[in-house]
RNA sequence: GUGGGCGUAGUGUAGCGGUUAACACGUCAGGUUGUGGCCCUGAAGAUCGUGGGUUCAAAUCCCAUCGUCCACCCCA
């Protein structure tokens, strides 16, 4: 007896079935960015192990406990990618697109693997969309992919979204502001977590997004960021503000988000749904500004985001969403005689070189099983070919929506079919 | 990495110590002469996640293990 294969761990097999939920929402994704004049990029599914630990920071979760690291037959450190702006700004530097227009505007579809502990809304590998803009800085496009966010959410009918924003500063206010938090917290570290504590001296902005009930009163205190920014970062963030309220899109600052890849300059924002369960965040990206420098590339703005397209689904089945029902073939070839199984064969084929989707009944099943199937896959029309039929050179066409037939020849059942 | 719930045919469930493990949906085959959707009949399909233990007897109790779901954490 062989072994029973399951898909890995916290890996998903998207069925027939559900596939009208990706069309819903991969038709979006593409018809969005399209909109916005966005290009389509795809990277490979892994990279230079390196890649993630420069590019998404060394003590980061992602990198330090979720990385998919192996190396290959060959010895290299490769590892699946976690995240997919640091492929991109890799394939930004690798093909010189500095040269092209700027700022490049990409967007793609793309798979990420993390070793996380699987649950509602959280795979192993899951799937996200996203886009980058790069090579510029000012704070319109900042606001031009958060609207592009927003825009897609809302064409896919996602309703109760909060968008939540926040600047982090860049090279020069963060230090300052990165002091002053640690000031504040020195005499606090009593009251607060084993892992604020750890983070107060590897990674103290996190301080702020501790999730421990026990460090939500420190938190309360502490020294939000955007009354630190300096000058070039707080107009940067006044005009995004403004952007956003100029096209209608409502936001909450929220100065406890920081997110957790470190790449992340001034604007930082996440999309949450009002129900919580299944994940809090369905979207969400920033600035990085210093990240294709740190890939070896000259200093060069960018921003981006990611949005989870299984969270996506997830909450637009919660919200009852519709989408279009499977489509079976136009037509089922019903072959009622062994004789007739050539001539059906044949007419499914020209069917299909006509442009007529077309499926033939398996054989030795009677003509009811035949018929079963045509009407459990949803199609339209029957073309029946028996022993008359046979005969006489023409074929039974049925349409199963209102019970009708009539007879026609081999011929003009495309036409007939395309007609309707 | 931490904690909790659950693992019975393809799917959803019932059975919770005692002879052939039940039901629904689905699948397949039929319901007389070549025709689907409803209805009817029949069939196939489960070593009750796996391993060990308790017992005269275990799907039913215990332990372990694996898987899965949920929460923490993290994030999409």
């Amino acid at each position: 007896m062989s072994k029973q294969y399951q898909a890995p761990r916290g890996t998903l097999d998207v069925l027939p079935e559900v596939q009208p939920w990706w069309d819903a929402v991969l038709d979006a994704a593409r018809a969005t960015a399209a909109l916005f004049g966005y290009e389509r990029i795809e990277t490979p599914m892994f990279e230079d192990a390196s890649l993630f630990t420069r590019g998404v920071g060394e003590v980061t979760d992602i990198v330090q406990k979720e990385m998919y690291v192996f190396k290959d037959r060959g010895g290299q450190d490769l590892a699946l990618r976690p995240e997919g702006t640091a492929p991109v700004c890799r394939a930004y530097l690798e093909h010189g697109m500095h040269n092209l227009p700027q700022p490049v505007r990409l967007w793609y579809v793309m798979p990420n693997f993390r070793y996380d502990r699987p649950q509602a809304g959280r795979y192993r590998e899951h799937h996200q969309f996203g886009v980058e803009v790069i090579g510029e800085e000012g704070a319109a496009v900042d606001a031009e992919v958060i609207e592009l966010l927003w825009r897609l959410y809302e064409r896919l009918g996602l309703s109760g979204l909060t968008l939540h924003i926040n600047s982090i500063g860049d090279r020069n206010c963060r230090p300052a502001y990165l002091e002053t938090l640690r000031a504040y917290y020195a005499d606090k570290l009593d009251r607060v977590c084993e892992d604020c504590r750890k983070r107060y001296d590897t990674n103290p902005l996190r301080l702020l997004d501790c999730k421990n009930e026990r460090c939500h009163p420190v938190i309360e205190g502490a020294p939000a960021f955007t009354d630190y920014l300096c000058d070039a970062c707080g107009e940067h963030f006044s005009q995004l503000r403004a952007y956003l309220e100029a096209v209608g899109i409502g936001y909450s600052i929220n100065p406890r988000l920081v997110r957790g890849l470190d790449y992340y300059t001034r604007t930082v924002f996440e999309v949450q749904p009002r129900e919580e369960g299944g994940q809090s965040s369905i979207g969400g990206g920033g600035r990085y500004d210093g990240l294709i420098e740190e890939l070896g590339g000259r200093p060069t703005p960018g921003i981006g985001f990611g949005t989870g397209i299984e969270r996506i689904i997830i909450n637009m089945k919660r919200q009852s969403a519709k989408v279009a029902d499977r489509t079976g073939p136009l037509v089922f070839v019903v072959c009622q005689a062994a004789a007739a199984r050539t001539a059906g064969y044949k007419l499914a084929s020209d069917l299909r070189r006509a442009g007529v989707a077309a499926v033939v009944g398996a054989a030795d099943r009677s003509l009811k099983s035949q018929m079963r199937h045509a009407d459990a896959l949803g199609t339209r029309y029957g073309a029946i070919i028996g022993e008359r039929e046979l005969a006489d050179g023409t074929v039974a066409l049925k349409d199963l929506r209102d019970g009708s037939q009539e007879a026609l020849a081999l011929d003009e059942v495309a036409a007939r079919v395309k007609s309707t």
